[in-house]
DNA sequence: TGTAAGCGGGG
DNA sequence: GTGTACGCTTACA
């Protein structure tokens, strides 16, 4: 018979000495089903110089032992393969189950004999091969088997195959989200216990699903709070609501390194069997010592460790500083966490359990975010698992590297490509000592200028490997040596006559996100939804991006540092020849970085601008393109402090819509206070908007009104992280000496702890005055301080441009000249 | 100036 | 899990 169905969830079994594959995942009825296929491991070798005879004797003998089933080798056949732009001799070597793959290609190694592919996951190889993208409708033949072993129904397929792009629409998942006893900073999962568990579902018609489990009994009014009698019963009621609701995804934020190996060390514990997989095994959760590398797995249900995915690949795009829950939520869900001193749960817990009930809402708002953040992110991470083709588990846990890397994997079985080995240690370390030049940057004169123009080179880096074949296979090729040199490399040179197969996949990348731009553009036009199109957009343009960090990349099979260098090269070279001619044309250049450049319009006309892009654009190469970015009637540059050098990377510009641009400037550094940020935004506002004289006398009266008190004691918090242990701190910052004061009070300190202050008014050490916000009243603050280290160097640069000195604008009117500083 | 250690995130 | 580690900041020689 024939079951469609998207499988979600990956493992592999060996099963009567011989190894399947096994995939959960779901009909389109929503019905769980358990695909399973027999599929042989397999690892190339490259045979030359050798007595194939004698190879054959060997191979067929080879039997070496492991803890259970012996490693052997089932066949082999001889297959031509190309590996680095060379074509050889390869013998596919067939072994008997997955982890026989290391051990035989070890011996065959020690043999003499160099092989490859033998360090590629088992189930990423067959889904590879069998060209089917988790997530995606596929089509399966085969027969339903009698089979005890497993929670759901077992389908033994003969032929499996993609049978639809598509994407699974309905999803059920369940968030979860503990809280533990936890004294000062101190967690320890072998001695203390969890005290609640939070659940959050939603299932496949939107249907929520709240519950928090806790051990103690208190007063409260929640409807979704279950109490159970102690920790041992927790955590077989966790065993059973996840039984019960039988989700497709289990979510969590940080539940790969806190949440799971948390439940598991005190599940093991009190000996309770957490058997909650699809095949009755147990969790298997993640080491505790390295949060980076500890894995939570349930076998038929999709763990998904929301904060990985953000961590590694979409906080790129965040602005947020820290990836905790509720910064993270913050911006991109715009809701928090509810605001409840956790370090004071186990007080509440041990003297006042009428206070539990706060700490189970804070429980389940917890719960309720990370499953938001992965409904929200959910079409980012299945666009990237069918985009590369492997389990969204493995996805949403890999770096840029890795998904580039497994995407070029994937593109290689279609070109017939074997892939290059990963480096060993002393490659690593080679390699680890080859550096390149980065990206030219234009030094700005300091000024006030007058109609801008903007352009960038659309995807730089990934039109300039295309456009010039950057790649490892089509490095100093024997044809090429004269004709196609690297700018500043010319050590280097890159085939004209053959693509490099590396070059050729970003390409169809490239294309790929062309066409869909397109599709987008159509969709749009017809009040259609694009927000999956833009995630597949979103990926593709990320995998694109990615390309040249990875060929620099130590850890990467196709590391290529010529490549990188060439890459950069070629970039510095475009930008430097549109400078040049943007000169030429009589335009001045005031900046430019990597891939912009600004040009000033002077008496010309935005049209003559335009025909200089038009004409830069006629020369370039491949799917290289200048672009406009914009026009902008004002911007500022100002210089490095104490120099008159210009600052690169911080400018302001005034749109069209007169909307300001703001790059590299401190108002967003939450060391400043309030109004010092927004001084720096008014003045540059004011001076973009040509009020120079408004913005002299607007920070005079902002001065003045410092001087006389009258400033709210709120926009003078200055906030500062406490980074480490307070014995720590050699010198003593006013934050330091506001947190050992904290400490005394009795509040808890740790790292990681933000400390808000204010300099009050006084005599003495600046750290000795540092005050918290209830300790001052208002207009009891140290002004000279605010003045001297927060308005003056907010400022002082943007008024420098203008030719007018600090004195000018900080000087007290009342007095004569500097007097009252003096 | 270079290398080692330590952190992130969770309570 | 066909195990083996990321990238940045800070401390200290």
């Amino acid at each position: 018979m024939e079951i469609h169905f998207f499988p979600l969830e990956f493992e592999y079994k060996v099963r009567e000495g011989q190894p399947y594959v096994y995939m959960y995942g779901k009909l389109e009825d929503n019905t769980k089903v358990c695909v399973i296929q027999h599929y042989l491991p397999y690892f190339y070798a490259k045979v030359h110089n050798i007595h194939l005879e004698q190879l054959k004797k060997r191979l067929k003998s080879l039997e070496l032992p492991t803890n259970s089933e012996p490693a052997k080798v089932i066949k082999w056949e001889s297959i031509e393969k190309e590996l680095l732009g060379k074509k050889s001799d390869f013998w596919k070597i067939y072994v008997n189950q997955p982890k026989a793959v290391s051990i035989i290609s070890k011996e065959v190694s020690s043999w003499g004999l160099d092989c490859y592919e033998k360090d590629i996951f088992y189930i990423h190889r067959y889904l590879r091969d069998k060209r089917i993208s988790p997530m995606t409708l596929v089509k399966v033949e085969g027969d339903f088997v009698e089979d005890k072993k497993t929670r759901v129904p077992i389908f033994l397929a003969e032929n499996v195959e993609p049978l639809s792009k598509e994407s699974v629409k309905k999803l059920k998942i369940l968030s979860i989200d503990i809280e533990t006893y936890a004294k000062q900073k101190s967690i320890n999962p072998e001695k203390d216990p969890i005290l609640m568990i939070g659940f959050y579902g939603i299932d496949e018609d939107n249907k929520p699903f709240k519950k928090v489990l806790t051990w103690k009994r208190f007063e409260n009014k929640l409807d979704y709070l279950e109490v159970v009698s102690d920790e041992v019963e927790l955590l077989k009621r966790f065993r059973e609501v996840i039984l019960d609701y039988k989700p497709d995804i289990l979510t969590g934020y940080f539940s790969d390194g806190f949440d799971f190996p948390y439940i598991k060390t005190r599940a093991d514990k009190y000996k309770v069997k957490l058997d909650i997989g699809l095949d009755y095994s147990e969790l298997s959760a993640g080491s505790k010592t390295d949060f980076r590398e500890g894995k939570s797995k349930i076998n038929g249900i999709l763990h998904i460790d929301i904060f990985k995915f953000i961590r590694y690949i979409f906080g790129k795009n965040l602005k947020t500083e820290s990836f905790s829950l509720d910064s993270v939520s913050k911006e991109l869900l715009n809701h928090q966490k509810h605001d409840v001193d956790i370090s004071d749960l186990a007080n509440a817990w041990d003297n006042n359990p009428e206070q539990l009930e706060e700490f189970c809402e804070y429980n389940l708002q917890d719960a309720y975010l990370a499953l938001q953040l992965c409904q929200k992110l959910m079409f980012d991470m299945i666009e990237f698992a069918k985009i590369i083709g492997l389990p969204l588990f493995d996805i949403t846990r890999m770096r840029f590297s890795r998904l580039v890397e497994n995407y070029i994997l994937k593109r290689a079985i279609e070109d017939n490509v074997l892939a290059p080995n990963k480096p060993g240690r002393s490659e690593i370390e080679q390699r680890n000592e080859e550096t390149f030049q980065g990206a030219f940057v234009y030094e700005p004169t300091p000024g006030l200028y007058d109609d801008i123009m903007i352009f960038d080179f659309r995807s730089l880096y990934p039109t300039i490997i295309t456009a010039h074949n950057i790649g490892p296979e089509s490095l100093a090729c024997d044809c090429c040596k004269e004709k196609a040199k690297v700018p500043e490399q010319e050590e280097y040179w890159f085939c004209t006559n053959k693509k490099s197969f590396l070059s050729k996949v970003l390409e169809r990348l490239v294309l790929r996100r062309v066409d869909l731009k397109r599709l987008i553009k159509k969709t749009k036009e017809k009040g259609e939804s694009t927000s999956i199109l833009d995630a597949r957009s979103y990926a593709l343009k990320t995998l694109a991006n990615s390309f040249y960090g990875y060929l620099g990349f130590f850890g990467a099979r196709w590391y290529c540092i010529e490549c990188a260098r060439s890459t950069t090269a070629y970039a510095r070279d475009y930008i430097k020849r549109t400078i040049e001619k943007a000169k030429e044309k009589g335009f001045e250049v005031i900046y430019a970085d990597t891939d912009s450049c600004f040009l000033l319009l002077g008496d010309k006309i935005k049209d003559e601008a335009m025909t200089f892009m038009n004409e830069i654009n006629f020369d370039l190469p491949g799917h290289m393109e200048l672009e406009y970015e914009g026009h902008y009637p004002k911007g500022i540059f100002v210089a490095i402090k104490g120099s008159d050098k210009g600052a690169k990377k911080k400018y302001a510009l005034l749109s069209d819509e007169g909307k300001m641009k703001i790059t590299g400037f401190e108002m967003v550094r939450r060391n400043w206070s309030l109004l010092a940020k927004e001084l720096q935004e008014k003045v540059l506002e004011l001076v973009l908007n040509d009020k120079k004289d408004e913005a002299l006398e607007y920070v005079k009266e902002v001065v003045e009104k410092l001087r006389n008190g009258e400033i709210k004691k709120k926009k003078l918090i200055i906030k500062t992280q406490i980074t480490k242990e307070l014995q720590n701190y050699i010198s003593i910052g006013p934050h330091v000496a506001v947190a050992l004061r904290l400490l005394e009070q009795g509040v808890k300190v740790s790292p990681g702890m933000v400390v808000e202050y204010i300099i009050a008014k006084g005599t003495g050490l600046v750290r000795e005055r540092a005050r918290l916000l209830e300790e001052v009243s208002e207009g009891d603050y140290d002004a000279d301080y605010y003045l001297n280290n927060q308005l003056i160097p907010a400022v002082n640069s943007i008024f420098l441009v203008l030719g007018i000195s600090e004195e000018e604008f900080s000087s007290d009117s009342s007095q004569q000249g500097l007097g009252g500083f003096f």
